[in-house]
DNA sequence: GCGAAGTTGTCGCATATGGAACAAAACCGC
DNA sequence: GCGGTTTTGTTCCATATGCGACAACTTCGC
């Protein structure tokens, strides 16, 4: 059963507000020296409303890093699909490098602190949950090690995606993919 | 005495979104093709916050060009001084350009519709109002009507900037802004 | 022509947000 | 260290907006 609760229209124009001022601050400031009020103008709303939905600028960046962090993984599991092939896949992980780049400053922001550890280690999490759910659907185990492929991919994945962001995306989303595809094939861990 | 009412955060908000959605339809559609439901979604609010602020797209349209033409006008009067001199005027001249230029999408839509007459009759009001301050304020009416000169101008410097308009703004703001006042120099206009 | 679907104004009520004030805490310059 | 300023949470009350419903009207395919 799912949740169909729709959120009012004001909350989600609010928090969209809230995080997209702090993201540009983000860019601008670090993050200590980033108040509250600042937050409040930059973004159009009453202080106050900001508590009424975070409790401190820690919280706020938690929530946000949560936030792009789950819309990528729905930008990426749009096509999922039982029957899929190699380029199904190719697709896929190219759609996950377009959001990075659609998104490159928020990521770039998040990479380039020193908070970087919680992002990587929630990006972390977040990839091995999908993993995970990845290979139950297709049942491919073969003699390996669940377990171990899904940390061997993931933290691929992510060191490779950090990499990327911090060298100022030098290649494209297409190639990114493509490329990782390749690496993935040659370690017999997707490959059919 | 300058009314100094604060207006509601919220109320600038909403009215900033309706605008800009209303701007972007307008860009795309017929007016008669634009629908409430259409600014409402565009604009993330509720329909009937519309009708709160605006009795009909038409008035909303109205109350559009009345904004922007007010803040064109705020934008131009910035520097009212009274012993200006040339160098003053084509400033003042420049920055009007440079808000046409700055608003382009706004007054090429304005221009490229039927419904223009109703634009380019409020915006001649505008700079007759203007105009007929600023010569009450210098004191050279000389031998000639004063009637007759702000009509001549204000004639002249709308026709222009709907050409500079229409063609897609070919010349900056600085040289429209120079060459504008050339000619009303020779017409022994505004020259002391 | 007719019915379906969409649009328009307009309600009532629920609720998110604004504004202002406040005390406590943190942050200054000196 | 100390006084002044800024920031932080929190409060109460007012109000703008959301949401859903409604009847009247228009649009449009057939």
């Amino acid at each position: 059963m799912v949740t169909e609760t729709k959120t009012d229209r004001r909350i989600l124009r609010t928090k969209e507000a809230i995080n997209k001022a702090f993201l540009e601050l983000f860019t601008e400031k670090e993050l200590e020296q980033i108040t509250i009020n600042d937050i409040s103008e930059r973004a159009n709303v009453n202080r106050g409303t900001i508590y009424l939905h975070y409790t401190d600028k820690y919280d706020l960046l938690d929530k946000c890093i949560e936030d792009h962090l789950s819309n990528m993984f729905v930008a990426c599991s749009v096509s999922i699909d039982f029957n899929r092939d190699k380029i199904d896949l190719i697709d896929e992980l190219t759609s996950v490098f377009d959001y990075f780049e659609a998104n490159f400053l928020f990521f770039s922001a998040m990479i380039s602190t020193q908070r970087t550890s919680v992002f990587r280690e929630r990006m972390l999490q977040i990839v091995v949950a999908n993993l995970n759910e990845k290979l139950d659907q297709r049942d491919i185990h073969r003699s390996m090690n669940k377990e171990l492929i899904v940390q061997f991919t993931a933290s691929a994945f992510v060191g490779t995606t950090e990499w990327w962001i911090r060298n100022h995306m030098p290649h494209s989303p297409q190639y990114m993919a493509e490329q990782l595809w390749k690496l993935f094939e040659k370690h017999d861990v997707y490959a059919r």
